[in-house]
DNA sequence: TGTACATCAGTGAACGCGCGTTCACTGATGTAC
DNA sequence: TGTACATCAGTGAACGCGCGTTCACTGATGTAC
């Protein structure tokens, strides 16, 4: 193949961010290279520039989609318990601390970029993507799924308690799957949570 | 220099452990080289393979090394506060939850580690030294850091959860450092768990 | 205690390897008339 | 609608680079007598 249409191009493009988006979230950036990215979509190595400046950029880009597609589950949650923010609230964080999300890293919550960005400098551009998506995320949860029988300042403060015990239950428990520890790391933060 | 003294060699030994588990924690094993923890030392590149046999028997002793000194602040705090223990398991929940502990990463909390764990396989060595270091410090925060008057199911629950909040919270913080979110999330993980 | 020799911690050049990135090239796509 | 030409998405070989690791070598250390 040798010049593909626009729309293949157009379609290649986002292939290549959700590839990507779920083999760093899998395997971590540092360890999946551009070619393993490409020969996921099926295109060999050089075509990657046509599409992004740098690995650092398509980083940036597999990081807005992780958080786009961990802020839509807010939504379809939302839908589905009819509004009842409460209840999104609860379906939201069951499925963050449950064992599919344990389990399937590479289409779950986007906290495996954490420790990366944690480790970043300043001005890296990932910091900032990863900055950006945190705050869309609990922008959509303070409008879908807090509690609201609770003072704001309370609110906020249990939306953030919320995220730091979703990111550490989750990341401890990917680290300890095997071990009777992994689930009962789950359920105490579920306990802690509900 | 062509052969050091046993107690040298020693010395060096541990100088190596010591510092890897320094520069793993601020930077990420992957991000610091073999030649770069020798050069931290002062030693050039190819004594390493007379200490260890690879690069990820490295990993492994600092990740060893990270959880000993941790499990040595509990210690430490379990005799400054009279061996009361729940006010070691408050002074220890401060310091993992302090912007001390946010922006020394290199002398603080093994948490930087639990990334790359939770994304090796089921027989790395990394998360078998992972996984001992957790066991290690639970025993030793059931010791000497929990709450007495709980019974000793909620006292399970309570320290899992402490350590997957303060896990979280602290990855988040350092992720957002620079932004009001850092602080707010290390605030809000301390009322949480207060 | 002194000497002769074996040991081995550390040196630094070198190895193969995979990485991110570049580039000359291809030929179907898209455009201008 | 048909033709001539420019564009540019994708190819695959090649680049320099730093990595983990190896190895022949050095010479002070440790040991045996």
């Amino acid at each position: 193949m040798s010049r593909a249409s626009r729309a293949d191009a157009a379609r290649h493009h986002q292939e290549l961010i959700d590839a990507a988006s779920r083999l760093f979230r899998a395997r971590g950036a540092g360890s999946v290279s551009v070619p393993d990215v490409m020969a996921e979509i099926g295109l060999s190595r050089g075509g990657f520039y046509k599409h992004f400046e740098s690995k650092d950029a398509l980083v940036c880009a597999a990081i807005d989609a992780a958080f786009e597609q961990h802020v839509q589950r807010v939504e379809d949650f939302a839908r589905a318990q009819q509004r009842d923010r409460g209840r999104t609230r609860a379906a939201f964080l069951d499925f963050c601390l449950s064992t599919e999300n344990r389990d399937g890293p590479a289409t779950g919550c986007p906290s495996p970029f954490v420790a990366d960005v944690a480790r970043s400098g300043p001005d890296d551009d990932s910091r900032a993507a990863f900055l950006r998506g945190t705050h869309a995320l609990l922008d959509e949860l303070r409008e879908k799924a807090v509690d609201e029988d609770l003072d704001p300042a309370e609110q906020e403060e249990m939306l953030l308690a919320d995220l730091a015990t979703t990111v550490g239950a989750i990341l401890l428990a990917r680290a300890t799957t095997g071990d009777p520890l992994s689930e009962a790391i789950l359920a105490a933060a579920r306990r802690c949570l509900g």
